[in-house]
RNA sequence: GCCCGGAUGGUGGAACUGGUAGACACGCAGGACUUAAAAUCCUGUGACCAUUGCGGUCGUGCGGGUUCAAGUCCCGCUCCGGGUACCA
């Protein structure tokens, strides 16, 4: 007992590994009668470089909260899986000829190595790989449900495509509101006479996932679409390519039908005011009217967008996007050449050097002239690159005394300005206050401009040229990629229109291609396959999925990872509900996090899972930058390997320190030096280990004790981590300081302590005489009598000013408190004879004197 | 431009709902142990003045304000980080 070893980290941690392995020790039961929780991390992308010290810090963060909330009782889910499908491993495929599943299988096994290192309590018997068919089985199963899905906006919820094909026979369009592509009308007898083609032609516009021409964002160096939140400045967020505008027939989801409940679940859930800002932002929803201008000479109309319907006496032009479909129709024989030049040159220009010639103007007349619906008198219709093709209508009326970049555009082109709100000096520039009266505006004039845009859509209902209507920013998703290193499609092709997969026949094995190029034809890489056909002969689909197919339900599967016959079983999902804690990086604000909630949505209309959102809490850890306070990355050798630091300190240490740097959720230079304070730190513990005795403690390493374990059970709520690290140091040092070697308070203390470093607290639990994990055993309360004192050291100050301190029982009353402070010879030398003007006590705190 | 954060010693960071600013570490300096080094332990460490002792003045990015009392609250700036970008 008395033999004094010193701490071997490296045979401990080995040995715990091995135990928690052998034993299972954190698998999760489907059932239980404990409470359940359910802590998630965002799953890694195994990329070949393998993990440096930011990556773990999230890990870690999660690893303490699942294991304090074992020792509080609760049966917790704490999984770990790949992100396994992406651009990478395809790259390097292109490059090699490797097959992306060895790359990836290899990248998975070091990574797993890494993470069993760190001592993580995963449940590995759960861990999920997206790019196994047992997993992306299910993502194309929810895929082909959106496929057969449209979303009702009577009932708000995703239905049938059958029962929407029923109401169409029955009533043709007149029942139905749906969100869907473009607004159409037609009988039952016409939708009975269509051709099938036809029907399923019309039917894509109504379905959730959707073929359709969109401008999509073609990267050409990676061969595939992009997302637009894979777009970063005109450039890819992977490799850092040029990205182009271009027109492809691609899959869409359509998000937008779920756009206002994404909106209004953002106030259910604890997730940071910056991130619910970011998704809101995206979201982008803006209240106003839609109209339709007549074309002077021309049967066409054109329909704007605007969120201030008020101004329409101010409209004295109007603005078409570039691409706008009406462009070619109206442009007259004078203006043809300089229309084509400029629309020609748009589309030339890459996004990027779009976006760097923000500040000048540029545009060109059309020839054509609108009707002002009230006035008739006629506007002149330009196009300009600053309205954009993919938000509203593609067109607006232009209000120059109203907005600022219409003012800009009508200086430059020296087109009138007319002001229609009181209070405004169009020789100045445009005024986009909200307040004010109308002026030079017929039946508007003398209103407030709440009233008056009340008025106008009145009257625009009334005269059947527009309606007020709310838009967003948000679009439907591109969700297929030209690319092979993804989900196959289970779609099939007959007469030129997608039809699903029977389920049975799912999963749709990604088959082998020669190459991971696109085809001589300018095909995706699966047109390279063999016999990618259905059984019927029918040619399959030759996209794949997206990156975030696969993260935007895994959540679900660690419920029930194995399952041949259902996503997740009814029972595990019901049992398990929704993630409790999520942490990740604040990158996925917008791609990630946003899919992931409109899938929940989606399987939640399906009566799949029972609730509406993913993720109840969410929590953004920072970055961990290079020693310099900049980005790791291999190009500039600042990178940290976490393997290094365990060689050298063990995993404890290293998990300690990471959290010990500062808080969870900033960004934080990494400096190696500090973490030789850590490690002297489990040193200390490990000592006060060495001759442990059943004795009575006193009570001064109570009190250590228990007002550490107050102060860690509050900072793990609050996930202050770094603080509660501090709060073991001194508990250590009190306690070393004391000689403590009271078997009761080493046990709280290693129970405490093992969400931090466990598999030092493993073996001195083991030490202690215990024959069963740590992890087993119950948090210990705090008791309040520990932590009260007999008496506090008052500071005393002077006018604010602390001049000395006073020694005094907590049982002392205000006055009786006041009178001894008074009485103190150093007050007599501050009062200097005077009487104090005031005294306030505040009782276990402070006394401040006023002179 | 707009929307969010943030700014505290040489460094990372503490400070609960306004109540002892700088906890805990790193670094640095001095000391003990040692033939020596490592490890360990002890002491000091915001700046300035005083130092024989007591002590004093200033101090949380800058300028104002509220209060007995402000790192914390209010008003006006500066700088840094993140998001977003012609969104009608």
């Amino acid at each position: 007992m008395s033999k004094r070893m010193g701490y071997d980290f490296i045979e401990i941690e080995k040995k715990w590994r091995k135990y928690w392995s052998v034993n299972n020790t954190f698998r999760a039961e489907n059932k239980s009668t404990k409470p359940k929780f359910y802590v998630l991390d965002m799953f890694p992308y195994p990329s070949g470089q393998g993990l440096h010290v930011g990556h773990p810090l999230g890990y870690i963060a999660s690893d303490i909260y699942s294991r304090y909330k074992r020792l509080k009782g609760f049966n917790v889910l704490h999984p770990m899986g790949y992100d396994a499908f992406g651009l990478p491993a395809e790259q390097y495929a292109i490059e090699t000829g490797q097959h992306p599943a060895i790359t990836t299988d290899g990248n998975i096994e070091r990574y797993r190595k890494q993470l069993e290192l760190l001592g993580f309590s995963f449940d590995w018997e759960r861990e999920v790989r997206t790019c196994e068919p047992g997993y992306y089985k299910w993502t194309q199963w929810i895929f082909m449900q959106l496929f057969k899905s449209w979303y009702n906006k009577k009932t708000d919820k995703a239905e049938p495509i059958e029962a929407l094909v029923k109401s169409f026979s029955k009533s043709g369009t007149s029942e139905v509101e749906a969100h869907s592509s473009e607004a159409i009308e037609f009988t039952a007898d016409e939708w009975l006479a269509k051709s099938e083609h036809e029907k399923q032609e019309t039917l894509l516009h109504y379905r959730l996932a959707y073929l359709s021409e969109a401008f999509v964002n073609w990267c050409p160096e990676l061969g595939t679409v992009l997302a637009n939140e894979e777009v970063k400045d005109g450039l890819s967020e992977r490799g850092g390519f040029p990205v182009e505008r271009r027109m492809m027939k691609q899959w869409l989801l359509r998000i937008t039908a779920y756009a206002d409940r994404l909106l209004a679940g953002l106030n259910e859930i604890e997730w940071s005011d910056a991130l619910r800002e970011m998704q809101k932002n995206w979201i982008g929803k803006s209240k106003g009217a839609s109209m339709r201008f007549s074309v002077e000479g021309s049967e066409e109309k054109i329909e704007v967008f605007t969120t201030r319907p008020d101004t329409i006496f101010g409209a004295t032009f109007m603005v078409l996007a570039p691409e706008h479909e009406m462009v070619e129709k109206i442009c007259s024989e004078d203006r043809k050449e300089a229309v084509d030049g400029y629309v020609e040159q748009t589309k030339k220009r890459s996004e990027r050097e779009r976006m760097a010639e923000v500040k000048q103007v540029s545009g060109e007349f059309t020839g054509a002239f609108a009707i002002h619906p009230f006035s008739s008198e006629k506007i002149p219709i330009w196009i300009s690159d600053y309205v954009l093709v993919g938000y509203g209508t593609g067109a607006i009326m232009a209000v120059p005394s109203g907005d600022q970049r219409d003012w800009e555009f009508a200086t430059h082109f020296d087109i009138p300005i007319v002001a229609v709100i009181s209070n405004s000096d169009p020789s100045k520039g445009a005024n986009e206050d909200k307040d004010g009266v109308m002026i030079n505006s017929d039946f508007l004039n003398g209103l407030k401009i709440p009233e008056a845009i009340n008025t106008i859509i009145d009257r625009l209902e009334k005269d059947q040229i527009g309606e007020a209507r709310t838009n967003y920013k948000l679009r439907d998703s591109v969700f297929s990629r030209q690319r092979y290193w993804g989900e196959p499609f289970p779609i099939y092709y007959k007469d030129g229109m997608p039809y699903a997969l029977g389920e049975n026949q799912l999963p749709l094995k990604l088959p082998d291609v020669d190459k991971y190029l696109p085809t001589e034809t300018g095909d995706a890489p699966l047109g390279r396959a063999k016999n990618w056909i259905t059984e019927d002969g029918l040619p399959l689909d030759l996209n794949t999925m997206p990156g975030w197919a696969g993260s935007s339900w895994y959540y679900l599967r660690y419920m029930d990872p194995g399952n041949p016959d259902a996503l997740a079983s009814k029972e595990a999902i019901d049992y398990w509900q929704n993630v409790d804690l999520y942490i990740g990086g604040a990158e996925h604000a917008t791609g990630h996090l946003l899919y992931v909630r409109f899938w929940t949505k989606f399987l939640y209309d399906l009566g799949i899972v029972p609730f509406n959102e993913p993720m109840k809490k969410l929590v953004n850890q920072g970055m961990i930058l290079g020693p310099g306070g900049e980005k790791m990355s291999k190009s500039k050798g600042n990178v940290i390997n976490p393997d290094d630091l365990v060689l050298k300190y063990g995993a404890d240490t290293l998990r300690m320190y990471e959290m010990f740097l500062g808080p969870l959720e900033d960004s934080k230079p990494w400096d190696t030096h500090g973490i030789e304070g850590v490690f002297k730190f489990l040193n200390k513990l490990w000592k006060l280990y060495d001759d442990v005795e059943d004795s009575e403690p006193d009570q001064e390493a109570l009190t250590a004790l228990h007002k550490t374990i107050k102060k860690v059970e509050g900072d793990i709520e609050n996930m202050s981590f770094n603080t509660s690290i501090s709060a073991f140091m001194i508990c250590v040092n009190e306690l070393s300081q004391a000689k403590c070697n009271s078997k009761s308070i080493l046990t709280d203390l290693a129970i405490i302590i093992s969400p931090f470093a466990p598999h030092i607290a493993e073996e001195l639990w083991e030490k202690l005489g215990h024959t069963e994990s740590i992890s087993f055993s119950t948090y210990p309360d705090y008791d309040e009598k520990y932590l009260q004192r007999a008496t506090y050291e008052y500071p005393v100050s002077f006018n604010g000013k602390v001049r000395f301190k006073i020694e005094l029982s907590v049982e002392l009353s205000a006055a009786e408190i006041e009178r001894e402070v008074l009485e103190h010879e150093t007050s007599k030398k501050w009062l200097d004879g005077n009487a104090p003007k005031r005294v306030i006590v505040v009782p276990q705190r402070i006394v401040n004197i006023v002179v």
